[in-house]
DNA sequence: AAATTAAATGTAACGGATTACATAAGACTT
DNA sequence: AAGTCTTATGTAATCCGTTACATTTAATTT
């Protein structure tokens, strides 16, 4: 692995003109750089970034913090990521944290260690005040994740408007005892519940206490929360799903039970999973802006390392209902 | 962000000083180590990883390349590879290409450049010449993939004997008219099918060339492939898919079409998704032992890095498998 | 032709750590 | 008390680029 000096040498210069040659800034004659890109090429070089990179004290490279790669939301939303930061010449490192708080701070010593320039957070299992303190000395932005004393820049989607539209969308097709299944102290979760209770106290109806349940984020979490709301004497006709996943699980222990869905029991999930389409019934669900939620957090990331920009703002993207099978109007 | 010689000056010692509390090697009073430490602890120091990896010339990270990060077969590879990797003092960073040539060359530079210490591939769009030429000069492990001309260790499973038990399965269920939904120009795919191959001959079966179509690696590759066979005048009554994605698709076609899975036609997938046992008819399938083979390929890669071990061998590991719903005897 | 300006190239400091080697101080022999 | 051996600490080179500044060379002006 030769080195700008060895280059320098060979070609009978100095090593600022290689650097000239190698950057393209710094007037460089013709001949000089034919000469000197001749003992690049002949030598395969290729500058060492760990130099150049202490030099310029910038790695070009944002870390995305996903809780589990496997989640396949994300990897539209790293899709919008990657592309704006390429058009940007950044790159794009993930790593998993698998809200381990541990691995989590390793990662975040790469950013205080100058590893990388900023870091996206999907998830994080910090507690706020500590988060707070990373981002007001560090590029920090929050991607579709959030509660309401975090300061930091916040891309997502307006999930009490999301959970109103699901819910309204129930409450259209007739429904009146509807259920709900969702995750406890997420805030995305907290506000599409609030838009649940709203769509249905604005329909005149009453919101049944019981009729809320919290389980996992996870398939097998459908499957309890189905099982517990149809423990009630009275169960509902219908049940919102705080994600596609838990609406695959809910549905899959509805079947086991001999309910049909949509004809018993109508579902609706939440993000638009490929799932969703996919599974049978496919899943009438909300879809997430994902590629524009990665390409706008990735815009917002590059203007916080630029210096621009506040800390303290939220930007909400546009969602949409897509009704499948799992809320088609009853076929009996 | 204070550097070591700030430290070293506020607490009246040469950074040399500082540097061997930091790493705990060579010897100091520890009347200095705690006077050091102090001053550590007040500034908050973190040492910058760009300095120290320059001069170490290491960095202690491994890339793992995925073809997309949504692919949920890989979470538990990447799982096994990080824990190995965490064990040993290395992190992980996962990157995707998206099969794009241009993507994948930006990231070997970063091992071209020092950036990463080893890449661990789980795909690649390189000719194989070219990446027998990486792995020559690199620490490089395919993880999964392969073909017989690449000289690098190869971590997976034998995808032959895979092949041939999922198809003797079927025929041990009675099934003489087996086709195979399977993609095209992929190592483990074409063993996958001799395996096919050897247990319809074996079975004193007769192989139809019809019966094995070559689609996409998606689920709409498997809707097609189903349509494909099902045009034949003669279908098949059971189908083995070479991934489990293609499987789901393969069956939300048959459903369409009216056909019942098992009892109509039985289906076995591969690779054990996280979408098998979820399906309805949840999917017989080979299980890989995902988080044992990214262990291996991280333990491998640690010792390419250390220097031991040669450059062209290929660890095979245990798959197993999985009999559910999709190829249960037909209840009619 | 001398003076001025612009272009090309070089020298050396710098970024932030690690570490070989040198030196100083203290402990132990004899 | 002089000499030897540890232990503790410091000095400075080093890793590999980038770049401000200095210097040389060429081009342009007067």
């Amino acid at each position: 692995m030769p080195t700008i000096q060895e280059v320098a040498k060979k070609a009978g210069v100095s090593v600022a003109t290689v650097s000239r040659v190698l950057n393209d800034n710094g007037p460089v004659s013709s001949n000089t750089r034919k000469k000197v890109q001749a003992v690049i090429d002949e030598l395969n070089y290729q500058p060492n970034l760990l130099g150049r990179n202490l030099r310029r004290s910038e790695t070009r490279m944002i870390l995305v913090l996903l809780q589990n790669i496997s989640n396949p939301f994300y990897s539209k939303i790293v899709k919008g990521m990657e592309d704006t930061a390429h058009e940007n010449g950044y790159n794009v490192l993930i790593c998993n944290t698998n809200t381990d708080i541990d691995l989590e701070s390793i990662y975040l010593d790469f950013l205080k260690n100058k590893l990388v320039d900023g870091v996206i957070f999907t998830c994080t299992a910090m507690v706020t005040a500590e988060f707070n303190k990373l981002a007001k000395n560090y590029p920090v932005v929050l991607c579709n994740e959030y509660n309401k004393d975090i300061k930091a820049p916040i891309v997502t989607i307006d999930n009490e408007i999301a959970g109103y539209e699901a819910t309204s969308h129930l409450i259209k097709l007739g429904h009146k005892k509807i259920g709900m299944i969702s995750v406890n102290n997420v805030g995305s979760s907290y506000d599409r519940m609030k838009g649940y209770m709203r769509a249905i106290e604005e329909a005149g109806l009453e919101v049944n206490d019981d009729y809320i349940v919290y389980h996992t984020f996870s398939y097998k979490g459908g499957m309890r929360g189905i099982k517990q709301l149809f423990e009630l004497d009275d169960p509902p006709t219908a049940v919102f799903c705080i994600s596609d996943l838990i609406a695959v699980g809910a549905i899959k222990e509805l079947k086991s039970k001999g309910l049909r869905v949509p004809n018993d029991v109508a579902i609706v999930g939440f993000d638009n999973n490929s799932i969703a389409p996919m599974y049978d019934p496919s899943i009438t669900t909300i879809a997430q802006p994902r590629y524009d939620i990665g390409k706008k957090t990735m815009e917002i990331m590059l203007q916080r390392i630029k210096g621009s920009g506040n800390n303290n703002y939220i930007v909400k993207l546009e969602h949409d209902l897509i009704i499948r099978e799992s809320t088609l109007p009853s076929i009996d």
